[in-house]
DNA sequence: TTTCTGACA
DNA sequence: TGTCAGAA
């Protein structure tokens, strides 16, 4: 029987695959400095072949936009390459914790209520995030 | 037309 | 990194 809501139920995102092309209007990224972070071992687009057009995935794209963005928060390529790696290897742990921890948000007048289930084992405590006026918090209820 | 590699006022 | 050339 299928599995409603494994990874597998979503899109392979790496059967996603754009051209260096695109990849220069989306992330702004030249391509003269796809192929020298490439040449530098920054980047690796999907089996480059001689002098066949390079393609990348969209995880790769997403690596790409997000160097960029520590590019111009002012690191060095190379720092904003380990950045951007240690973001990716942050970015699964995330989803699994908020996949297995998200039981609903709830849209109220003036705030938003994110249910993270209950606290303890006993089930007498719940904690919600709230997210109100553009700022975030945590609250605790006791369950009756 | 787009991309590739190599080179450099 | 940009840009130009010559080829695919």
């Amino acid at each position: 029987m299928a599995e409603l809501h494994g990874n597998d139920a979503f899109i392979d995102t790496d059967k996603l695959i754009f051209g260096i092309g695109q990849v220069q209007q989306i992330t702004g990224v030249s391509g003269r400095q796809l192929r020298y972070w490439e040449e530098q071992g920054y980047i690796k687009s999907i089996s480059q072949k001689k002098g066949a057009a390079r393609e990348y995935s969209m995880h790769t794209l997403f690596f790409i936009f997000h160097v960029t963005r520590f590019l111009d928060d002012g690191f060095t390529l190379q720092a904003a390459v380990d950045k951007a790696k240690k973001f990716d290897r942050q970015l699964p742990v995330l989803r699994q914790f908020l996949r297995s921890q998200l039981k609903g948000v709830d849209f109220q007048d003036d705030q938003s209520v994110i249910d993270f289930g209950y606290v303890d084992a006993e089930h007498k405590q719940r904690i919600y995030g709230i997210v109100k006026n553009g700022e975030t918090s945590f609250k605790i209820e006791n369950v009756d």
